[in-house]
DNA sequence: CGCCATGTTAAGGAGTTGCTAAGACAGCTG
DNA sequence: CAGCTGTCTTAGCAACTCCTTAACATGGCG
């Protein structure tokens, strides 16, 4: 089963999650100070971290950069309310996912179960095919026809993601919090550009469309071209 | 099932790392000093051995270098952290793994397991070819077209882990922790330089690539030439 | 027609990569 | 034991790619 880390200064909420992640078979490691935190994390090489933000001796972006300088580890963060502000920077800082106090432990489990399995799909997914379109994720190699297509990062991210919910309509605020990873604040202008890109590349324009539909109002689809 | 040998001065700690591994199905033996330690791996032939670093008798590292001396046994070393900076050392002195004190019970197991998963495979891995390129892991060589590449430790390594996984992107960061045992805090700019040497081995450069493909802000993959 | 969502292009800066060179270190040899 | 050789790591610069922002154009919808 997975191994998690718990870094919580307020022991009462650790012991909490412990006990919960715990009962739900995972292997439990808690610590309360950020340096703690890291030396749980290099002695155990967890599957997935649970941060605190509002840690006592150390900012928690700064931890969540020190992790993150170190290992590809999933993190999932925890802020208070009134922290709100800095979700943004936490999430740039290279978060998974997060969580707003007060949660439930539900939600936690639940944040924790869908982190390890991006985690663990990331490797193996299977390669997506929309007509002539074909991407496959651990090659990251698309084709169109069989032509290659040179994509960006976050281009092949962005196509991959609208092919897996082929005929699908996803709003750009979704796109920004999925494929971004930054649910909050990221401008969806930056969506538009990288669509328009890859419709370049598709060979099609938003008034000439085959396979990115656009839905006034709501998102974009991609579709099988007629 | 496998044979484990540990060395560790602390009688407490020896006798209960014992029982752990002895309730998981391992044959265990115990030894308290370098000397005894010695003794053991050469009387038993353990298929693992767990080292204690900090032993009253005589160094770590020596003793690692005398077991290496006398045999290939996988060995796991535990180092305090306050020796942190040796764990590279270590590393290279011949350990295959490595735990940092403190370390949970389950953390021994696992590595322990790792180490033998890893050793059992070791053996009879086939040779590998990808297009004119043929690595075969037993001899340690090298061929391209026929011709021996010549290679360093760290090149074949690195050459055999990616023709391995073959059109898969594979991260500098999991080269780090894969090729190089060393999960955390190396630089990846090893990776490039050591990529960089390949390549030219290979005939070939980044911008006019065959074998060695980079994919620009994930990682690189070995392609059969066009 | 006016407003707002969307499309497109351009430009700047941030981040990534390639490669050379130099230092550190171990093993070997004379 | 001094020097040589091969190897690995680190540093640093140049070249390059990419992402975002901004600005402007277009087009839908009331």
């Amino acid at each position: 089963m997975a191994a998690v880390v718990i870094i919580e200064d307020d022991q009462r909420i650790r012991e909490l999650m412990a006990r919960v992640l715990a009962e739900k078979g995972y292997e439990v490691e808690g610590a309360g100070t950020a340096l703690d935190g890291l030396q749980s994390i290099v002695g155990s090489s967890p599957d997935v971290v649970v941060l605190d933000m509002g840690l006592p001796d150390l900012d928690g972006a700064e931890l969540l950069k020190m992790i993150r300088a170190v290992t590809d580890v999933p993190v999932v963060v925890a802020t208070a309310r009134s922290e709100d502000r800095d979700v943004i920077r936490t999430l740039d800082a290279g978060a998974d996912d997060y969580l707003v106090k007060p949660f439930s432990v539900e939600q936690l489990e639940a944040r924790v179960r869908a982190v390890l399995r991006r985690a663990s799909t990331d490797a193996g997914r299977p390669t997506v095919a929309v007509g002539g379109l074909r991407l496959d994720p651990s090659a990251r190699l698309a084709t169109l026809d069989g032509q290659t297509l040179h994509l960006s990062p976050k281009e092949f991210d962005l196509l991959l993601y609208l092919a897996e919910h082929e005929g699908t309509v996803v709003s750009k605020r979704q796109l920004m919090a999925e494929v971004w990873r930054q649910p909050y604040g990221g401008s969806e202008k930056t969506v538009d550009v990288h669509l328009s890109w890859i419709r370049k590349k598709l060979g099609e324009s938003a008034a000439e469309s085959r396979y990115i539909e656009t839905v006034y109002g709501v998102g974009v689809k991609l579709v099988e071209p007629s």
